[in-house]
Parts: structure tokens; sequence; C-alpha cells
DNA sequence: GCCTGGATTGTCT
DNA sequence: GACAATCCAGGCA
């Protein structure tokens, strides 16, 4: 299996802004996909911008549940999003995956993304949901089994990452948990 | 090239 | 009934 590699779960149950800064830099592997994560955002329960924020739903239970999970939501009436679950299970914690750089699987990811230029294919949240092929059946879905994984080939976190506010948000807009891999020259930015 | 506004549906109060 | 962790098209400079 290609799973091989994939980081346990108990490396995801720790608090969403550890996690989400060391998985800068990780794999992102969905089938024949497989992109590095340039950029994410924490969310945890007493963060007002969270969707665990008013405790456990419908909607959000994955997010209560173990780490290590795959957390998918739909958003303004076309959008998916996916996140990684972190934390214990019950905290409620995540971390979204904005933006990735494809490394594998182009081909494919351009057939999902038809009619966009490479630079577009995962530059945002819903934009590499759609080119991985993540939707609402994949929501709960364990990272290391059915073709999922986050991979640790090696390359370290950046050692000085760029950390902003968060994006999209009305909520909690002052808190800087926004990490983003230093711009190169290989990566251009949205 | 930059900025503004519309689209569209699931979920919660 | 209102809102939402967004994206994209279209208009203007």
């Amino acid at each position: 299996m290609s799973t091989s590699g994939s980081l346990p779960e108990a490396w995801f149950a720790r608090d969403a802004p550890i996690v989400a800064v060391e998985l800068l830099n990780k794999l992102l592997v969905v089938g024949e996909c497989r992109g590095r994560i340039i950029e994410v955002e924490a969310y945890t329960a007493d963060d007002a911008a969270s969707h665990s924020h008013h405790g456990p739903t419908n909607r959000n239970a994955v997010m209560f549940g173990p780490a290590g999970r795959l957390y998918v939501y739909f958003t303004y009436g076309m959008h998916w999003c996916a996140n990684v679950v972190t934390g214990a299970d019950g905290d409620g914690q995540a971390v979204l995956l904005r933006a990735v750089s494809p490394l594998s699987g182009v081909q494919l990811m351009r057939t999902r993304r038809a009619g966009r230029p490479d630079r577009e294919l995962t530059n945002g949240p819903a934009k590499l949901a759609q080119a991985f092929g993540i939707d609402g059946a994949l929501n709960g879905s364990e990272l290391g089994t059915g073709g999922l994984a986050v991979v640790d080939d090696g390359v370290a976190p950046p050692s000085h990452p760029l950390v902003t506010p968060r994006v999209g948000i009305t909520k909690a807009i002052d808190l800087p948990r926004r990490w983003l891999v230093p711009r190169t020259t290989a990566m251009p930015e949205r």
C-alpha cells in the first residue's frame, strides 16, 4: 500500500497550532495525486471562528473525534474544504489545508480543474479539494487508509514560516493562526 | 492588473 | 431565516 510513511495518529494528537506549523512541507496524498503542503490554518474549540466553538454538532462531529482523520465540510453552497483533525479525542481541533504545491497526478488535477492555469490548480482551500477529488464522501476518513495519507518525505518544516491572520472569517480575525511556507522562486503565490 | 459583487446549499439558531 | 474557514466573472483603470 502506498500509505507507508504516513504519520501516526499520535503525531496529529497535539494542539492544532503545533501540528499546523509542522504540516508545512509535508506531502498530502490522495490516490495518485500528491502535493506539498504550503499553507495551513489552525482551528480550536476555544476559537470563535472555529466550527467547533459552539460544541459538537452533526456537521462537525469528526472534529471532535480522534486525530489523524479528514474533516471535510461544504461551504458557500458550492465549495468543499479539507481539514486534518488534531488534538486529543474530544478536543474539537483541526487544521485547514489551504494550499499545496502539486507534485504528481497533475494531469488528473488539470482534468478536474479544467480551464485553469497550473498556478491555480491548488492555491486555495476549495481549489485543492477539487483538484485532489476531496468531497463529503471522504469526511471522517482515516489518514493512512484508502490511498489517503499525509507523508513525511524528510523535508523539514521551514525554520521561519510566515504567520498571518486567517482569511475569509469574520470572528477572531486578530488571531495569527495562518502559517505558510515562505515564498520561493519555485512556487508562485496567488 | 486590481477591485467589487454574485453564486448557491447545507447547517444551525 | 440567516449565515458561511470561498471562488470566479466581469467591470474599470
